[in-house]
DNA sequence: CGACCTTACGCGTTACGTAACTATA
DNA sequence: TATAGTTACGTAACGCGTAAGGTCG
């Protein structure tokens, strides 16, 4: 199961039980958008669109409580994202150093490259 | 984002930050673990893990929402599959067909075969 | 015949496991 | 020195897009 099989079956349903306008919505191809729906009610076992022939016509009682879980799913994964953005720029500063020139030269280097490579966020390294 | 990178993130937390044994706990190797729960903190932006050289000592305060979070969706995530479990079954049966000799070996073949490609999971067709 | 879903297939990407490296206690 | 996490790398699996195939209205 991943993420991103619910969200093409989310926006199938969306879209009115159009595969192709969802595989549009998503930017991505219909042929896609149809196989991942497919995997993944294979994967539940559960038939989540009826089907009439090759046209989709309706949601299935089992798969209306997957549309709903799935939604959950996905509005919580969103939060997970914010939770990024929330954050962004709390552990941020800046960090003076001053110190002799011969420590400048020989030691500082070796000290500056272990700081970087332990928080690699770090833009910013300039002498002044 | 990924749902198994969510697992892997939860597991070490519950394994007392040791990413060892959470890739012990889900049958699979230590560095893909550590891989993937870097991969994670960088698509997020977010430092979960508090690290002192290359030990993990602590878990950060961004993290806690994330692993919070990340935990909803794990239990959302078995939530669908239950769905399965729960309506499986419920929509088998079976179904007998009685005609003549000439329909058997003539009309039957092509009708069954469509029923069969229409639902996939029909496990048996017998004559009786 | 037109719209639309599915299957087939080739390619690029990604995850994973093994091995080697590094750092901490 | 022992333990634990990270990096490197080769391989296998997966997702995706294009093209071809079927089916219903």
């Amino acid at each position: 199961m991943k993420l991103q099989q619910l969200r093409y079956l989310v926006e199938v349903a969306r879209q009115g039980l159009n595969v192709s306008e969802a595989a549009e919505a998503l930017h991505t191809s219909q042929p896609g958008v149809s196989k991942q729906v497919r995997l993944l009610e294979d994967e539940l076992g559960i038939t989540v669109f009826e089907r009439s022939g090759k046209r989709l016509t309706g949601i299935t009682e089992p798969g209306k409580a997957v549309l709903e879980i799935s939604e959950r799913i996905l509005r919580e994964a969103d939060n997970l994202k914010r939770v990024g953005e929330e954050y962004a720029g709390e552990d941020t500063g800046s960090l003076n150093i001053a110190t002799t020139h011969t420590q400048a030269r020989y030691v500082l280097p070796a000290v500056v490259s272990r700081f970087l490579g332990r928080w690699p966020k770090s833009p910013h390294v300039a002498p002044g």
